[in-house]
RNA sequence: GCGCCCGUAGCUCAGCUGGAUAGAGCGUCGGCCUCCGGAGCCGAAGGUCAGAGGUUCGAGUCCUCUCGGGCGCGCCA
């Protein structure tokens, strides 16, 4: 990354110049001169001096970086121009992730209810967990995938005491999962409703102990097709009824009553319970007081959540694991009381979970800090994102007010394939170019835009393959590829031949590994996803280049030395596209 | 009532953590090669960055207040 090298040096300099601060380069405006430059308005005060001698004193102490050019006082502004040379053989240099460092970081998304089929609203969930994952990963990060199974929850709970009660036979027609799921909403729309509780409690019971499971795991396997069909990866599954029979609960609650702000009151609004102060972890609460034991000795589902999260980070031990059966995933392990031993230990985690469960999270770090592991409270990240709305509604399981993703696959994948159709009729797989495009539309949508805004699903934009889409992208690639197919071999490129539009997408080309990193840092996918739509645009803009009437970047006609330097580049641009896609979870198209 | 998030072009969104003349897509209007894929490209119109104060050489970005929208605050899960 020659910018860093660029703030490095500049760093140095200042240094010297009596000012140890380090200044962030950044992209000269189009139309000014240079490529890079840094403001020196800020040293002004502390130097005594008009910026734009702070300019001229710089460039003039300066010892320039071999690829640097020149250095361009421009106002308060130094900026500077990199050698063609060099600025080409930094985006020819291949990409390949980022060395490993050692610690473990855990994600945790998807963990959908096991009781019902997929909606929109988990496909952000799943979207963004996967995206950010794969990031993690190529930033040098070892990550794990986890997926968290409620199988003692109500929601399953409801669906199978819903699926004996009316007697219903899964006639193998449907998906198994919107089998189940509509006998969940039958249930809610039955007027008998309320009587059926103390057999619905049964049930969970039933769940509790752990009895079930198959019953629970066939509504999985038809809900993990779906999370197969996005490309979606997972190393672990995790189920809660394995969490309670392994006592973490009862272990983690052990560790926090020795923390003086856990305590059980003896009078008052919380008499009995066991409570956690978290007063001094988030402060300025109006009720500091959490309970985590009620006084009818069960526990709130944050104390279970906070369990959990002291066994992902190795506090506590005591879950079993093996391998997982089921036609998706070869590699998936899973829970099971008759597994082995295993913790993952890790150093940081990031739960995907949407907005509406920030102050729980809140009191799982909270949790942490009392414990004594400030430290890993603030590696405890939640990865809070905004509801997904419906063409401007609110969405509700239970009243089956929902898109299934299902659903959204299949019409998507009815778009690209009437498209694929008519813009490409020889193709010889146009069924899986349809699902690659569908697949892009979908994810990139779902990652464009910051985690932390409302997005509204609206079928004509999120199936769009046209402008600021994954398509748009996809299209960038294969129209790069297809020129690779058509240049078989090349030689030696020649830089030096070099013209102002190989700079400008040599330019544009360098930012990808900063995108990445920044992505990995802020834990949000969608600075990659408009870091790719930028270089997808770029190189169109290449791609489409006319001086005078006639095409002013040709690749595969242009004289030698600049063809296999413009190959090289398309090459260059063709991988990082590729790269940048997968990391986002989405097929990158040969042809299409 | 307390707390968190959001408000940028008609619509949907970026804006590199305080820097250069605020940028894209959709939509509208006008263009594009006998030549590497038109899912593309070039151009035009469209802005009181919700509003008011403040800090700063400099504010869409930071602070305060107001307005509008969303969400959370239970011995429910």
């Amino acid at each position: 990354m020659l910018r860093r090298a660029l703030e490095e040096a500049i760093a140095q300099a200042l240094k010297e110049m009596g000012v140890p601060v380090r200044l962030k380069v950044a992209r000269a405006p189009k139309d000014k001169p240079g490529d890079y430059g840094v403001p020196l308005f800020a040293l002004a005060k502390e130097l005594r001096k008009p910026p734009q001698a702070i300019a001229q004193e710089l460039k003039d102490r300066l010892p320039l970086p071999e690829f640097v050019e020149e250095a361009i006082p421009v106002g308060g502004y130094l900026n500077f121009r990199l050698r063609t040379e060099a600025l080409l053989r930094e985006a020819l240099r291949p990409k390949a992730p980022f060395p490993r460092r050692p610690g473990v970081v855990l994600v945790e998304h998807t963990s959908v209810n096991p009781n019902k089929e997929l909606h929109v609203g988990h496909l952000r969930n799943i979207a963004l967990g996967d995206a950010i994952a794969r990031i993690l990963a190529y930033a040098g990060r070892e990550v794990l995938v986890l997926n968290y199974i409620d199988d003692t929850g109500r929601q399953a709970a409801e669906t199978l005491f819903a699926l004996r009660h009316y007697g219903l036979t899964w006639d193998g027609k449907e998906k198994y999962d919107h089998f189940a799921g509509r006998a969940y909403v039958r249930l809610h729309q039955d007027p008998e409703y309320e009587r059926l509780q103390p057999a619905i409690e049964e049930v969970l019971h039933a769940l509790e102990r752990g009895e079930l499971r198959e019953e629970v795991n066939r509504i999985l396997l038809a809900q993990m097709a779906t999370m197969h069909a996005l490309n979606a990866r997972y190393d672990l599954l995790v189920w809660e009824s394995d969490i309670v029979r392994a006592g973490l609960l009862q272990k983690a609650l052990a560790l926090l009553e020795q923390s003086p702000h856990v305590f059980r009151p003896r009078e008052g609004k919380y008499a009995g319970a066991l409570v956690m102060d978290a007063s001094p972890v988030i402060p300025g609460l109006e009720d500091p007081f959490f309970v985590l034991l009620r006084s009818n000795g069960t526990a709130t589902y944050y104390a279970k959540d906070i369990a959990f999260q002291f066994w992902k980070m190795g506090i506590l031990e005591g879950l079993r694991f093996r391998p997982y059966e089921n036609p998706y995933y070869p590699g998936l392990r899973t829970s099971a009381p008759e597994g082995e031993a295993y913790t993952p230990k890790a150093e940081e985690t990031i739960n995907v979970i949407d907005v509406r469960q920030s102050h729980p999270q809140a009191l799982v770090r909270a949790a942490l800090a009392l414990a004594g592991y400030p430290n890993l409270a603030e590696k405890a990240h939640h990865l809070a994102y905004e509801t997904v709305l419906l063409e401007g509604r609110q969405m509700s399981g239970r009243k089956g007010l929902a898109v299934s993703v299902d659903e959204v696959l299949e019409e998507a994948t009815r778009r690209a394939r009437a498209i694929v159709e008519e813009k490409n009729p020889d193709h010889p797989d146009k069924e899986e170019a349809a699902r690659m495009v569908a697949l892009g539309a979908i994810r990139f949508s779902m990652v464009k835009t910051e985690p932390k805004k409302q997005i509204d699903f609206r079928y004509q934009e999120a199936l769009s393959f046209e402008g600021d889409t994954g398509p748009y992208v996809q299209y960038a690639h294969a129209r790069a590829h297809s020129i690779l197919r058509k240049a078989g071999e090349w030689g030696a490129p020649d830089l030096s031949q070099a013209t102002p539009y190989e700079r400008a997408l040599a330019l544009d080309l360098l930012d990808f590994e900063e995108a990445v990193l920044d992505a990995a840092e802020e834990k949000t996918p969608h600075v990659l996803a408009q870091y790719l739509l930028d270089l997808a645009a770029s190189w169109n803009a290449y791609y489409n280049a006319r001086e005078n009437g006639q095409p002013a970047t040709p690749v595969l006609t242009a004289p030698e030395g600049l063809r296999e330097l413009r190959l090289s580049l398309v090459q260059s641009l063709q991988r990082t596209l590729a790269t940048g896609l997968d990391l986002l979870g989405i097929p990158a198209p040969e042809v299409m």
